[in-house]
DNA sequence: CTCAAATGATACTTTAAAGTCTCACTTGAG
DNA sequence: CTCAAGTGAGACTTTAAAGTATCATTTGAG
């Protein structure tokens, strides 16, 4: 492989840590094929590798999705496009579940693509009700949190092995867009939601 | 208050794991308002009070979701009180994102409950279809990790503050039968569907 | 009030993992 | 070939947190 030793730590640490959050850096070595001295060449502390991974998360995420968010596409065509780029990210963003949330995190620059990205989600979301393609009684945070949320279950879905990677958006994007119920199931379900609220 | 000291430690250490996952002994004590040796006294290693907060959680869960998956209902009226006896548990089923996915835990007394409630989410999947309430052609597994990951959602909105915790299950439920779509977003998707695939 | 049980404070030991250092070995550019 | 740069192995020190032990204090049932 291509792949620098740097590149190489970064990548397997990142599957240890998937795996059990509290790898050790010996773990970490032995993952990457690799001494422990060299590890601690490359990163001089266990937190510098940490940090490491977490820009590194935050690039990845960057270069997927700032160039859609960018275009002057529909919004609608957008978010299709911005679910495509995100689910193939895979356990590379998801280790910020296995750190303390990167919203939490202290350090800026672990912050900021997080909150760019999810800013401009938020704002597709607002432009996708303006265009008349989400229903405008929606609350804009539950629309962002449904996707994030639908795009990550897609990613370990993918992951697992239970559905293909290329049906891993549309599933998505269908479950947010029209959800799974049948003509019937919606009938009854406005029924409920005025009985019940 | 009513609860007894172990209770107090144990939902206070899902508190602190819950921002920090490698919270400390000491940190759990401080947060428990109980001495050091206290902790001990209760729970003679880190290990035994992770093991008492995760079994703790499955109960938790088992009590929440049991009686009602063990009705006559109709699927569709079934699911919306899983979900909405679902979303209240919030952070001591959370628990399971900050430790290793108890999927993936080894304690069979740990797993148990997890994959109890994971085999009926997916058998009321399949009634679902059966009943004529979901697409036939969507793949259960994604219906389950669906609701999973919107449930989820869902929580940690109402955790925020964004959205109102009566509001949550109808948001959640939304979203899985009918999506945010309006009828002009559905004509556009399937049609780009039909492009793609 | 009295005493047993539980607690808090704190000093102590142990342990696991982080982090350092040295040295012999490989490898690839010149 | 030669040498500099990077590497692996492993012994070593340091550190932070786990875990233990002791004792004085609190508290609540009788």
């Amino acid at each position: 492989m291509n792949q620098t030793t740097q590149e190489r730590i970064i990548a397997q640490a990142i599957a240890c840590i998937a795996q059990n959050s509290g790898a050790s850096m010996d773990e970490i070595a032995k993952a990457a094929g690799v001494g422990r001295a060299t590890l601690f060449r490359h990163f001089k502390s266990r937190a510098e590798l940490m940090l490491a991974i977490k820009l590194n998360a935050g690039l990845k995420l960057q270069a997927a999705v700032g160039p859609v968010f960018d275009t002057q596409l529909p919004a609608r065509e957008k978010l299709l496009k911005v679910i495509t780029q995100l689910i193939p990210l895979g356990a590379s963003l998801n280790v910020s579940a296995y750190f303390d949330h990167p919203v939490r995190d202290q350090d800026p620059r672990v912050l900021a693509p997080y909150m760019d990205c999810m800013e401009r989600t938020r704002q597709l979301c607002l432009d996708l009700k303006a265009e008349g393609d989400v229903h405008s009684d929606i609350p804009v945070s539950w629309l962002v949190a449904s996707i994030d949320s639908l795009v990550f279950a897609a990613w370990e879905k993918v992951e697992s092995g239970d559905i293909a990677p290329k049906q891993a958006p549309w599933l998505v994007l269908s479950t947010f867009l029209t959800g799974h119920g049948t003509g019937q199931t919606a009938a009854w379900f406005t029924q409920q939601k005025d009985v019940h609220q």
